[in-house]
DNA sequence: GCCGTTTTCGGCCCGACTGTTTTCAGTCG
């Protein structure tokens, strides 16, 4: 069993065991369990068979004893018993705000509820009332809650929440002359998020609790404190409010921010150190250390400042102590973009307009790749639609001099791995996208040979949206990205961070192993109409989020340099 | 269930809000 797989049953117990009532240090044991294995880098198996599973924080003898038998047999009695012990509907539950581990099982001993429609035809028959910690507001909002996961549970993607946080804060900062800020999931470049933070300093917070409560786009307003107001957005979208003073704003926005896990392992670190931290500051005893910013907190803490995106304590604490943090990649340092179809396949912008439109943006060069001929679904280039487009780039490029235009293709990966074009015409280009588009049903280890044969091509460059995740709607494919990235390593081939807000593949976690492993990385837009070159900023902000700097990132180079590396790509084959 | 320069037991981050209570439990982030 892969550590995946692994990590998923390790979060699966700990949420099991929050149902049955049990310990809940026990439940959070397991969590931090899945989160740390999840990050380290090492070779499961091989800890495994040394014994030395357990060197990894927060795990000791007992979750170490099980992640073994799960390596070597792939089953854990322990886990099914417990699964099976649990209903299936009381995890489906969770999901409905209000409704905790506690009053699910009160529900199940009481009213022997299992289901989400058992719970809603007992509220609708008013037996929720009398329930001991129950009553009718309670037994309204969960009603109301069924229909709220019903209808806009989803997550949204960073993309499609961003415009509406930017709605929010603008037009509440216009009504009253205020600086709002963003902060939460959004701040830190969350690939999906479940709802927008909002932060204000003022010393009127009911004057700004009322205004935001009767914005344009707010739909319901679901709570409302001093400090806090709670809202569901037109859209679906929930939106938070935190209201502080102005004295407190640098600990809240800190604290807004994020991540639950960075915050825990922050609050650790103060506590350590004889002090409290909280969202109104950071205390000795009654006493409060002035800070007037992020960074003189986290300097208070003898960190180095963590800037948001990497706040997620994948490390990044650890880092910041001992002045190791990475100098991130920031959207000014990126040069040029690759991986853009024209209407030579299945773009809709012409090679003409795209470069205008590159040129625009301030970027010196751009890397057209359509796709290739199997791709019939996509028009895919045939031979001398090929030749159609060396001509006129050719011309361009004489023409619109000293911008640069590579010559590239988007080769599918044929299930036995090899690629969609005969060695005369791949060897031609300046370089070559290789991707999976079809066969997605494979199993893990022959797609994987696949992508890594794929990898071996002597004319590939750039590997595309590694996984084929499509966030919210489609699992990645079965691969293993591990042995992926450490052949990328090996043969000194790009793997692309694919920019569209839909893939973000490869994804920022597995961005962090890549980079440790050496592997080089294109943020690419794969453009297909106007809003492609948007999306750099987005891939940007990914990029950050996996630690990327701009050595890493191949888009980075100036157009002479990106000449010089394909051309050694090349002569290496 | 994990962990230890407050070590093998007794902690484990912290506060707001709601709805139920009549001082607090549960949920949430």
């Amino acid at each position: 069993m892969n550590k995946e797989e692994i990590v998923k049953i390790l979060n699966e117990i700990a949420v099991l065991l929050e149902l049955a009532g049990e310990n809940p240090f026990k439940s959070r044991a397991y969590e931090t369990a899945a989160r740390n294995l999840e990050r380290t880098t090492d070779d499961i198996e091989g800890l495994v068979k040394s014994g030395e599973i357990s060197r990894i924080p927060g795990i000791g003898e007992a979750i170490g004893k099980k992640i073994e038998t799960l390596v070597t047999t792939g089953h854990l009695e322990y886990y099914e018993k417990l699964r099976a012990s649990i209903p299936p509907g009381h995890l489906e539950m969770l999901k409905i705000p209000g409704l905790g581990p506690k009053k699910i099982r009160t529900l199940f001993q009481e009213l022997k509820i299992t289901t989400i429609g058992e719970l809603e035809y007992a509220c609708r028959e008013n037996r929720l009332v009398n329930l001991k910690g129950f009553g009718r507001k309670t037994q309204e909002n969960i009603l109301q809650g069924i229909e709220r996961v019903k209808h806009y549970q989803a997550r949204r993607l960073y993309a499609e929440a961003l415009p509406d946080a930017l709605t929010l804060s603008s037009l509440l900062s216009e009504k009253l002359s205020i600086p709002v800020t963003i902060a939460g999931s959004l701040r830190r470049g969350a690939e999906t998020v479940k709802d927008i933070d909002l932060l204000v300093a003022t010393h009127n917070p009911h004057e700004v609790g009322e205004a935001f409560s009767h914005l344009e786009p707010v739909e319901t307003v679901t709570s409302r404190g001093e400090t806090k107001v709670s809202v569901v957005l037109r859209s679906g979208i929930n939106s938070d409010l935190r209201i502080v003073s102005p004295e407190e704003f640098p600990y809240a926005l800190h604290h807004f921010t994020g991540s639950k896990e960075h915050n825990t392992a922050m609050r650790a670190r103060a506590k350590d150190r004889g002090w409290k931290m909280n969202e109104y500051g950071l205390f000795l005893g009654d006493k409060n250390i002035p800070c007037h910013s992020e960074e003189e907190i986290f300097h208070h803490l003898g960190l180095d400042y963590i800037p948001p995106e990497l706040r997620e304590n994948m490390g990044e604490i650890e880092a910041a102590e001992r002045g190791q943090l990475p100098k991130l990649i920031e959207e000014g340092d990126i040069r040029g973009v690759l991986h853009i179809h024209t209407t030579f396949s299945d773009g809709s912008l012409s090679l003409e307009e795209i470069v205008r439109m590159a040129r625009e943006r301030g970027y010196t060069y751009i890397g057209i790749s359509d796709h290739s001929q199997s791709a019939y679904y996509a028009g895919g280039l045939k031979r001398e639609a090929i030749k159609e487009q060396t001509r006129l780039i050719d011309e361009l490029n004489i023409k619109m001099a000293p911008f640069r235009i590579f010559k590239g293709i988007e080769a599918d990966i044929l299930p036995d791995g090899s690629l969609d074009y005969e060695e005369d015409i791949l060897s031609a280009f300046d370089f070559v996208i290789a991707a999976v588009h079809s066969h997605f049903q494979m199993k893990e280890a022959d797609m994987t040979e696949r992508i890594c044969r794929a990898l071996r091509h002597p004319d590939t460059t750039i590997l595309a949206h590694p996984t084929g995740r499509l966030l919210l709607s489609r699992e990645p494919y079965e691969v293993n990205m591990a042995t992926v990235m450490a052949e990328a390593a090996a043969l000194g081939k790009v793997i692309e961070l694919n920019a569209n807000p839909y893939r973000l593949d490869i994804s920022w976690p597995n961005l962090i192993t890549a980079k440790k492993m050496g592997v080089k990385i294109a943020i690419n837009p794969d453009i297909h109409d106007v809003s492609g070159f948007s999306y750099m900023s987005l891939g940007v902000k990914i990029a950050r989020k996996g630690w990327l700097e701009r050595e890493d990132c191949i888009n980075c180079l100036k157009a002479d340099e990106i000449e010089t590396f394909f051309r050694k790509m090349k002569a290496r084959r």
